[in-house]
DNA sequence: AATGAATGAGCATTCATTCAT
DNA sequence: AATGAATGAATGCTCATTCAT
């Protein structure tokens, strides 16, 4: 029934969406859609989380746990080929999430939000701990880190579109591109090198 | 009118968004909008269209044009403060074009995407000039270029979003992150040393 | 002005034509409809009386005078083939007297059938002459008359739909049908000799 | 629910008649109406076609099966006789017929127009079968007897709306009245005797 | 004498939501 | 456990009509 609720959202949008059409697309009657959830935002929400919490599950099972011998480059590389291929893969959440939860007001918009807080933080430890590989004590704060997660995120959400609508192009491809971006780039910060304005 | 629309497309989605409350809003009756814009379509349509020529021509404005002694990366940096800048100070246009039009179906999906499409040519060619000023003939294949344009445009995107939303961010913090961020990697990879899987 | 009315009532209906298109059509302004016709009601009742006054104009003029020597045959006839030719010329203006002005309630329903009465009136004195020519004294009662020339006003009215319809119909064909049709059960009932239900 | 949409249009007019109105006449909501009968035109449709199979029906009910001992002159009287005492009995449906469907446009005039063609084609061949019984091989050219159905029925369509609006006549008295008219007219026709105009 | 500009009121249609069963 | 049947409320759009000029 989430099956359904989550196509239809995907592609039509959630004004667009109907009752009806959820319900016929999953085989049921719509009186039964509405006994179990109990509403269309209710059932939007239900949508969302099931997609957003499948999203982070792939993310960090891909990632793997942090541990003696592996990189953080590593743990890095592999967060986000699991992230590309799971926006590959499941076409429909990803539109839910990315596309329509953001723009049909407050209610939804609070629960992407948690959703991106929660990779944001998850991609801010990773550049921490990155940084803490290379030098022992840089010279990151913790507003510059926020910005830069939040730009590999978005980075990532962009490459995401474009190598699903791009034939030829896969996870693998999609993350060496932002790596190829951004990688040099953290590590200048964690030397205390970065580029600074004052050049130009 | 116009900015009526923007505002309440901006803030309540196309669907949801009342012709009656965009002319309540713009102080007019409803026929008045319907004699000047045809329909919601074409009213959406509009906004659109100007809020794109409004952010393009904020950007170019900012980025300037090429000339011997202007560096690119001057350019790029220049180019990234002012969509910052325009994006903080036009949020509702900013919404429009990047949650609302992209959520609505094929009129308006195309429309923002070539928009885009404009954009990511523009920072490619900004991104092989830059090439170009490290390296003679620099080891940039044209697929790996639309790559990083369209995760630099995505960063963007997302650190605008993070800025209108961040007190303290202004539009010359969210352009510095983001070139700390890629500049770097940019480096690399016109020198032929980017970043690649193989160590991991 | 008029002539536009016509023209737009008569095709597309009293709804569906706009006094939007009327005006255009017309080549002036809607206010300057307004200034002369108060109102789409009294514009329409201005449009019926016109057509209806052409029309019975045109019958009158084709039956001609009664005289001495002037047999009625030959006047009804002669009307006759008057009005197939005067609704032939004016099918805008037929339109608006047969279809539209009987289908839009009470005001117009009046009008037209005011129009009706004058020309069933002008029928019955036909054919009561026509009688009296057959015979000093014939059989008619007022009410049988008044049916009759009811049942001749609709035959006409749907032969002359029929004859636009169909090419190769003219007026003097329409018209023959017609007295075809009646002229011998007429000169029966003069005499008498009409028709009588006992038989069957 | 149809009963409501039929009594609506044949005293509003197609498009006077409000959905609302029709849907409050029927005592069900509108969205009701719209389940059932999907839109206005399809509404009006629907009417037009039971009205149309409920005349249709009541005519030939009327006029009965050929057979060797009824003569054509009972079945033509008998026929007329209950096309005039269904117009009378289903005021609301005649007007929708004969008023309405035909000043409504494409979809319904076609409609519409089939019903007619239907009765005009019974007439014709009720003619015909009254001339062969007059004289082995009647005179009659098929467009001569296609003129005069399409005479015969207009009248009885004026004659109806003639009986309905004049007290105490009923519809055996408008049926001999266009007996009256027009049967001895069609004897002559088919012995070859009928008028011509060039006695005039 | 003529009109550009503007609107109040109405209408077809859709959809989230609820009962009675 | 499940639904057929029904509706209140909202929305895009049109049009006769009127001022200010």
């Amino acid at each position: 029934m989430l099956d359904a609720a989550v196509r239809t959202f995907g592609r039509r949008g959630y004004r667009a969406a109907s009752m009806e059409e959820i319900a016929e697309l999953a085989g049921v009657s719509k009186p039964l859609v509405y006994l179990y959830l109990h509403s269309k935002e209710e059932l939007f929400s239900a949508c969302i989380r099931r997609e957003a919490a499948a999203l982070t599950a792939a993310v960090r099972a891909g990632a793997g746990a942090p541990g003696p011998g592996v990189p953080v480059e590593r743990r890095l590389w592999e967060g986000l080929t699991a992230f590309f291929a799971h926006t590959a893969d499941h076409p429909d959440g990803w539109a839910v999430l990315h596309r329509q939860a953001r723009t049909h007001g407050e209610p939804f918009a609070a629960e992407v939000a948690a959703l991106r807080e929660e990779i944001v933080a998850y991609v801010t430890s990773l550049i921490g701990a990155a940084a803490r590989e290379v030098h022992r004590d840089p010279g990151l704060a913790d507003g510059d880190v926020a910005g830069l997660a939040h730009a590999l995120v978005g980075a990532a959400e962009s490459l995401a579109d474009w190598a699903n609508a791009t034939p030829g192009v896969d996870a693998r491809e999609a993350a060496a591109t932002l790596m190829r971006l951004a990688w040099s780039g953290l590590g200048d910060l964690a030397r205390g090198e970065g580029w600074s304005p004052g050049a130009v």
